[in-house]
DNA sequence: ATGAAAGCGCTAACAT
DNA sequence: ATGTTAGCGCTTTCAT
C-alpha cells in the first residue's frame, strides 16, 4: 500500500483544525486542548501521516541529525575491533534520542578537506562526534573555529572540547602495576602510534606505575606499533632480544602479535614472558592462555558522546564536559598470577 | 572567521545577478552564460557561499543522502571484520558520488519497528543498501514494497530487488575441491547461520565439491555455527569425535575457533586436520600455520552497493541488477599443499 | 539566456 | 486554545 504523499494540510483539514495545532501536537506543544490533540492523533494513525523532515528542518533549523567523523578511517582502524564498537555505542545513542547518524569517514587527506565544509557549515548536521585520532588533531581545532557542536571521543586538551574518553592513564597503571606486584623485573611495552592520544596515555601509565615503584624506566624496553596484530608481531620481535620478562601491550589485538612472536620464538606465556593487554576484546577469552587485560567500555563511550552531544543541541550547551570512564583489569591466566 | 549566513539571493545580488542564474550556476545547467557564470563562481569563491542542503532538498525532492541498513546489528555481526570493511566501502562509494551516509542499526526488533517508516517513507533518504542478514530476510521485502530505491548487500531472490554479493558458491567449492585434490576424505564444514544467504551458499559449495567427485555426503560432517571464534570452537569441538581430515570453515574468524580447538585435543593443522577458512583477513596470515583461505572483496562490494544504487538514483532505475564479484583461492599453508 | 514567481511542507510568531 | 500568515533557502516552471 503505497501510501499517497499526505501533508500536515490535509491533517488538519482531516481533522477538523488548523496547521498549527496539528503542528503543535506533532510537537508535543502545550496548548492543545486534549479534545483537538485526540482528533489530530486518531487522523495520524489512521493515515500513517509521517511529517516531512526536511521540511521540518528548514523551518525550525534542525536537522535531528548528528555527524560521526572518522579523520583518518585508514586501513588499520578497521582491523580493530575498537571502531566497530564505538558506531554501535553512537548509533544506540542516536536511535534512543531519535536523532539519525551520519558517518563521514575521512579514507585521505583530500576527502576530509572535500567534506570539511559539509561538516562543519552546512546546516545539514546539528553536532558532531569526532574520534580523536592522530589525524584528528590537525581537524578538531578546525571544527571548533567553526562552531559545530561537538563533542571528542578520547582526550583532547582545547578547554572548549567537550569529550568523552576511557581511564586510559589509570588503566595502564593498573596494568604495570600488575605485573610488578607479581615479580617482574623487565617489564616492556608494546605502545600504540605516538598522535594517539589513547596510546600516549597508556605509555604515560606504564612510565608511572614503574616510576611510583621507583623502577628505573628501561627505554630500550619501550616499542612502537600501530594497533594492528602485524605491527605488534613485528614489535614483540624487535623485543625479544631485550629480554623483558613481562609485556603490557597496549591493545588486545595488538596482544594477539605479542603472543605470536613469542611463541615463535620458543618461548612461552607466562612462564618466560607475562602478558597484559588492553581492551577485553572477546578475543582475550580465546587465546591459550587466557589474556589478562584491561577492559574499557568502548560501546558505553560511543553512547555517552552520541548523548552527551545531544544533550548539548537540547538544554544548550553549558561549559564543556569531560567524562572519563573507569577501566578495570580483568586478571586471566597470560599475566602469571595463577 | 564565522562566516555569516549567506544566501542565494545575496549570491545573485553581489553577482548582479537573479537567483535564478545563481540556482543554473549551482547545478550545472547549460543555459548560462559564461559571462554570468564566471561572476557567479568569483562571488562564491569569495565569500565561501555554500547552498544550504535542507532547503536544497525540500525543493528539489532529492537529499542526497542514502541509508546504510543493517538489520539485526547483534553483537557478533560487530565481532566479525567483515562488517567494518563494508562500512567503509559503502562509505567511500558515498564520498567519490558527493553523498552522505546515514547509518541504521537496528540493535532490536523494536528499534527496527520504530525506524522503519523513517527509513521507508520518509523524504530523508534518496535510499538505502541492505544487508542481508538473517533479520534482513524479513526487512527486505518491507522494504520492496514501500519502494525505497535500494540495493541489497547479498544475495537476495526476489526479483525486484537489486543486489551485490560476492561468489559464495563457487568460493566453497574452491576451497573443497582444493582439499579433494590433496587426497582428504572426511571434509569437515563449519557453516553459517541458517538465515544467512552467505552461509547457506558455502554450506551448498561445500555440498557441490564433494558431490561433483562423488563423494557421498555425510551429515555428521556438517554442523552450523554463527560466525564468532567462540562458536567456532565450540563446533570444533563437536566435530573431533567424527574424526574428520579436513575442515572448510566458513570464515577466517571461525577458523581461528576451529584452530584452537584442534590445537587444544592436541591434533596438529595441517598434519591432522587441514583447514581451510573464507574471507582473507589480515589475521589469516598471522596464524601458523598461515591459513589457507577464500578471498572475497568485502570494501569492494560497499563500494559497489553504493555506486549501484546512486547510478540508478541519478539515471533512473532500470531492471534490477544482480552483481556477483569473484572469489579466490589463497593457498597458504594450512591446508597442507605445501 | 535570463528573471519573476510559485511552491516544497513545515514551524513559529502573531493575532485572536 | 486556536487559526492566520509569513517565512525557511532553494529549485523549477514559465514567461520573456
Amino acid at each position: 500500500m503505497p501510501t499517497e504523499k499526505l501533508t500536515i494540510r490535509q491533517i488538519a483539514t482531516l481533522a477538523g483544525t488548523s496547521r498549527s495545532s496539528v503542528s503543535r501536537v506533532l510537537n508535543n506543544h502545550p496548548n492543545v486542548s486534549p479534545e483537538v490533540r485526540r482528533q489530530v492523533l486518531e487522523v495520524i494513525a489512521e493515515t500513517g501521516y509521517q511529517p516531512d523532515p526536511i521540511a521540518r528542518s528548514l523551518s525550525s533549523r534542525r536537522s535531528n541529525i548528528i555527524g560521526l567523523v572518522v579523520p583518518l578511517a585508514i586501513r588499520s582502524l578497521f582491523e580493530d575491533p575498537f571502531f566497530p564498537r564505538l558506531i554501535q555505542g553512537v548509533s544506540q545513542g542516536c536511535n534512543t534520542h531519535d536523532y539519525t547518524l551520519s558517518l563521514f569517514l575521512f579514507h585521505s587527506q583530500e576527502e576530509e578537506e572535500k567534506l570539511f565544509d559539509g561538516v562543519s557549515r552546512n546546516q545539514l548536521l546539528d553536532g558532531v562526534v569526532v574520534t580523536a585520532t592522530r589525524a584528528g588533531a590537525a581537524l578538531i581545532p578546525r571544527l571548533l573555529e567553526s562552531g559545530v557542536p561537538m563533542v571528542v571521543q578520547g582526550r583532547h586538551e582545547d578547554p572548549r572540547a567537550s569529550y568523552v574518553d576511557s581511564d586510559n592513564l589509570s588503566g595502564a597503571r593498573m596494568a604495570v602495576s600488575h605485573l610488578l606486584r607479581l615479580g617482574n623485573q623487565r617489564i616492556a611495552t608494546i605502545a600504540g602510534p605516538a598522535g594517539n592520544t589513547a596510546a600516549q596515555d597508556r605509555r604515560q601509565g606504564y612510565l608511572d606505575a614503574l616510576q611510583a615503584r621507583g623502577c628505573a624506566v628501561d627505554d630500550a624496553l619501550i616499542v612502537r606499533s600501530d594497533f594492528t596484530q602485524a605491527g605488534a608481531y613485528e614489535a614483540m620481535k624487535r623485543l625479544l632480544p631485550r629480554q623483558p620478562d613481562a609485556v603490557f601491550v597496549a591493545s588486545d589485538t595488538m596482544a594477539m602479535g605479542a603472543l605470536q612472536a613469542i611463541r615463535g620464538a620458543g618461548l612461552s606465556v607466562p612462564d618466560d614472558i607475562a602478558l597484559v593487554g588492553f581492551d577485553d576484546l572477546p578475543q582475550a577469552t580465546m587465546v591459550d592462555p587466557l589474556l589478562t587485560t584491561i577492559r574499557q567500555p568502548i560501546r558505553r563511550m560511543g553512547v555517552l558522546a552520541a548523548e552527551m552531544l545531544i544533550d548539548g543541541l537540547e538544554n544548550g550547551a553549558e561549559a564543556p564536559r569531560r567524562v572519563v570512564l573507569p577501566t578495570e583489569l580483568v586478571i586471566r591466566g597470560s599475566c602469571g598470577s595463577r
